[in-house]
DNA sequence: GAAGACACCCAAGAATATTCGGGTTGCGGC
DNA sequence: GCCGCAACCCGAATATTCTTGGGTGTCTTC
């Protein structure tokens, strides 16, 4: 017999770290390391212990977990599970790109995620049904923007004005106009009101 | 002895009803009755099924959490637990004024999700020390907007123009502009583009 | 090395939003 | 009554934003 495989479980809901915790008690080949409540200390905890497994939610309240994710991925022979709840499309994609290698919903049956581990740790990618049809419906035409367009749409989340935006920019009024004009074609809004709340819905910030 | 407290969860995460489950499943005084993992069919199951404690998650995808807790309280000697993840202010006032007897976070300790319970049962309002925390930071005067701020705000959030707005609303466009520098004003904000972030931060939405 | 395609920029006029000064109504207290 | 106050409304002048039409440079493709 192998060794057992040792699993950090980071997810700010304390309830559902003890879910996981319970879930891995009765399973011979996995051991849990530790919890985390936070994205910030897990990159020192696997440091410092012998972690090969990383049960990981996207939305935790400190870092974004797809930052932790990048953080941690590639080092040593780490395996890390997508564990999230409300998921914003593209990051999914993402993270699946940045190493990821499964992705479960937590509205997922839980035995879903240590057949999710199991999986990963055999060599497979493994993405949950529930997931799955998640993802499907996300699957539109990716809107690509220019760097001018992401930077523009970037200070319209921050709530500045054109007049602000033109200033920071170093660029006129009315090209910071244009630009946005660009934004409401590409994402297929009439208002400009609306371009920021389109843009989180397809994951743009 | 006294009979067991037959418990409902309403939770869309699986493996947090799970590991709530499992929370009771060592506790004599309680049994879980069932769990859901919508708020469609609470209204049913209670009928149906001797249900005394109820506890519900007010972030279900179907049905606002809190419109689930409107229909079901007062409805026998149901006792309702609000467990939360992350609250919009305001909620959690309001689950209360309705008639909630606990208020739990995710992030507290599950060991809380059983003194709220026992506490519920005897009597008390609970509130957990972590969202004691949470209602504090949300204690700031609330901000009172007429009815006709009101109105323009939700068309505000629809994304409608001045313009819009002035014709829907039968007045001119600078009366238009007059009411959203009050809400700016109430708001506290300095930019139009600010006014729903904030107005949802508040809860007014 | 043209010929598109694209991102980027601007000026001027059109459209839209805001400010300012001023008016009406309704309501509670002196 | 009459005053103060708040919410509501408007017109005109002002400020901001948008559209239009036109310009540049840089790629890629033929």
């Amino acid at each position: 017999m192998t060794a057992k495989h040792n699993i950090l479980i980071v997810d700010d809901h304390a309830i559902t770290r003890s879910g996981i915790k319970l879930l891995f008690a009765g399973l011979d080949r996995y051991a849990v390391a530790g919890t985390l409540d936070r994205g910030a200390m897990v990159g020192a905890f696997v440091q410092s212990q012998p972690v090969d497994l990383v049960i990981l939610d996207l939305n935790l309240p400190d870092v974004r977990g797809i930052n932790v994710l990048a953080e941690i991925v590639g080092s040593r022979d780490m395996t890390v599970i997508i564990l999230t709840g409300e998921t914003v499309p593209g990051e999914i994609d993402y993270a699946l790109k940045l190493g990821a290698r499964a992705v479960v919903s937590k509205a997922d049956p839980p035995d879903q995620i240590v057949a999710a581990c199991d999986a990963a740790l055999a060599g497979d990618i493994f993405v949950s049904p529930h997931m799955r049809e998640a993802l499907g419906k996300f699957q539109q035409p990716p809107v690509a923007l220019s760097s001018r367009q992401m930077a523009i749409l970037h200070y319209l989340a921050e709530g500045e004005s054109n007049k602000e935006i033109a200033y920071r920019l170093a660029i006129a009024q009315p090209t910071v106009s244009f630009h946005i004009a660009e934004l409401r074609r590409k994402l297929d809004v009439a208002n400009n009101r609306k371009i920021v709340e389109r843009a989180q819905e397809l994951g743009l910030l």
